[in-house]
DNA sequence: CGGTCCTTTGACACAGGTCAAGTAATGTGG
DNA sequence: CCACATTACTTGACCTGTGTCAAAGGACCG
C-alpha cells in the first residue's frame, strides 16, 4: 500500500487543501480548482500526521516556524500571551483549518490541541517549494488566508465595541454556525472548551462570561444543559443581540 | 508613451504588488521574486490610477467587491459599523498596503481616506485571471494576506487584553516603526488620524485617548507638539508598557 | 468518599465610559 | 486679514459595566 493510500486510509488526507470542502460551505470557493491525483500525490510525500492530546501543545509562540499543519480531527485553539499572563485566544480551528502559516521565521502565536486531535504536518520549506509548482494549492492558501482574514476583522470589531452581553451571544452563534458547517448538530450547540477559554477568546473573564450565560438563561433566550451544551431557544433575538441592535 | 511608461510617470505604479519593497522591510519577503517586465506590463495593463481626498470614501461593507486596490500614496482607514453607529477601525494603510482582496461577493469593511490618496485599482475578476497566470503574483498576495494576518492577531491580544494605556502606547511605537519603514520621521511621529479615529482603532474613546496621552506626557513619557505630533522621549519605557511588562 | 478542578454566585472596586463644559485649531465669507 | 462659525481636542465630575476577590456548589476521578 503506498503512501498515499495509507493514508486515505487512516483518515488522516489533507483534503482540505488539495480541493474544495464539502461540508464547509464557506470554503467552498468555486474559483478553486481541486488537485488531481497526481497533485494529492506529491503533496502526502512530503507529509505526515501527528496526533494531539488534549491540551498538548502543538507549537508555542516565538519557536522557530518549522511545520504548518492542517486540522484533520478535533479542535485546536491559538493564543497569545503577555508577559505577565494575560492570554488572548485568537481563533478556534476545527478540521480544514489551517495553521503555522506565516513568513516570519518565528509561530507569531501557541497552537494548543483542545480535544484529541490530528493534524496533517508539512515541513514549511518543502510546501513552499511545492507551492511554485502548484499554483491551486496556492490559490486555496490566498483563499483559507482571506476568509481567516475576514474573520478576523469580525472579532476587532466584537473586541473592541461590543458589550459582554453581545460577545456572547455572538460566540454561541458563531459556534452553532461553525458546527452546522460541519455536519454537527447546530441547535444545542457542544461547547469544546471551557470557560476560561471562551473568555480569553472574548477579552473578558470567567465570571462575566458565566454571569452573562446565566443571565441569557434566565431571559429564557436560551437553556443550559450540563455545563458544554446550550440550547438556543430565540434564535431570532439572540441574532439580534449579537449583531448589536 | 506607453501606458506602462504613463504610469510609472505618474508615480502610480504598483510596485509592491511586482517586487518586494525597498523600505518597507516588513514586506521584503527573500522567497518572492519580482515580476519582470513582461509580467509587470499585463499587471498595468488592467489596472487604472484613482484619487481620492481625505474623507473621500474608496468603498462600503456590504458593497459588491468588484475591485482590489494597492495605495500608493497617502493614507487609508479600514472599518466596520454596528447598527447603532459604534465604530472599529481595523486598520489604517500605507502605501503598499492592499485592500479589497476577499472571496466573497461583497466587501467586508467600508475603506476611506485619512489623507490625499492614490491607488492602483485592479478589477477584481481581471485580476484573479491574472493570477492563474502569474504565480509570483499570487506568492506576494499571500505573503502580505499572511503579514495582515499576524498584525489581525497583535491588534486582538491589544484589544481583548491591554489596557488603555498600554494601548495607547503600542499605537504610538507602531506607528512610529510603520513611519521608519516607509523612510519617514520616526521620533516626533506624526499622526495623520484624528483622536476619533485612534480611539475607534483602539477600542477606546476620544476621552480616554486624550487623557492617556496627557498622562503620558505628565510623566515625562512623550512630548505634545500640536495636537498631530508626538515626540517619544522614553522610548525603553514606553515599549516596556506598550508590550504589557 | 475525599481531593482537585471548574463553574457559579456574591460583594465590592475601579478603569474607562458618559455627559457636560471649556479651549484651541481650522475653516469661511466678507 | 479679520470676525465668526465649526469642528476637534482637553478637562472635569460622575456613573456603570466589568474586573477582582472570595467563597460556595458541582463534576469528575483515583
Amino acid at each position: 500500500m503506498s503512501r498515499f493510500d495509507a493514508a486515505i486510509q487512516a483518515n488522516a488526507h489533507p483534503w482540505h487543501l488539495v480541493r474544495p470542502c464539502d461540508t464547509c460551505k464557506v470554503r467552498d470557493l468555486s474559483a478553486c480548482a481541486p488537485l488531481d491525483a497526481a497533485e494529492q500525490r506529491r503533496l502526502v510525500a512530503i507529509m505526515r500526521t501527528v496526533d494531539a492530546a488534549p491540551r498538548q501543545s502543538i507549537f508555542d509562540e516565538g519557536e522557530p516556524a518549522e511545520n504548518v499543519y492542517n486540522v484533520t480531527e478535533g479542535a485546536v485553539k491559538l493564543y497569545k500571551l503577555l508577559p505577565d499572563g494575560r492570554r488572548q485566544i485568537t481563533g478556534f480551528l476545527l478540521p480544514g483549518d489551517f495553521l503555522g502559516l506565516t513568513h516570519n521565521e518565528v509561530y507569531a502565536y501557541s497552537a494548543e490541541a483542545l480535544a484529541p486531535t490530528r493534524l496533517c504536518c508539512f515541513s514549511r520549506r518543502k510546501l513552499e517549494g511545492l507551492l511554485e509548482e502548484l499554483p491551486k494549492l496556492e490559490q486555496r492558501l490566498l483563499g483559507m488566508a482571506s476568509h481567516e482574514l475576514a474573520a478576523a476583522h469580525d472579532q476587532m470589531l466584537l473586541l473592541g465595541r461590543k458589550s459582554a452581553r453581545e460577545r456572547v451571544a455572538s460566540f454561541i452563534l458563531m459556534l452553532s454556525d461553525a458546527a452546522a458547517r460541519h455536519g454537527q448538530r447546530a441547535n444545542p450547540v457542544f461547547l469544546p472548551m471551557g470557560r476560561s477559554d471562551i473568555a480569553d477568546y472574548l477579552g473578558l473573564t470567567t465570571e462575566t462570561v458565566s454571569r452573562t450565560l446565566t443571565r441569557l438563561k434566565t431571559q429564557g433566550l436560551v437553556e443550559l444543559g450540563g455545563e458544554k451544551h446550550i440550547r438556543l431557544l430565540k434564535l431570532e433575538a439572540l441574532a439580534e443581540i449579537a449583531g448589536g441592535f
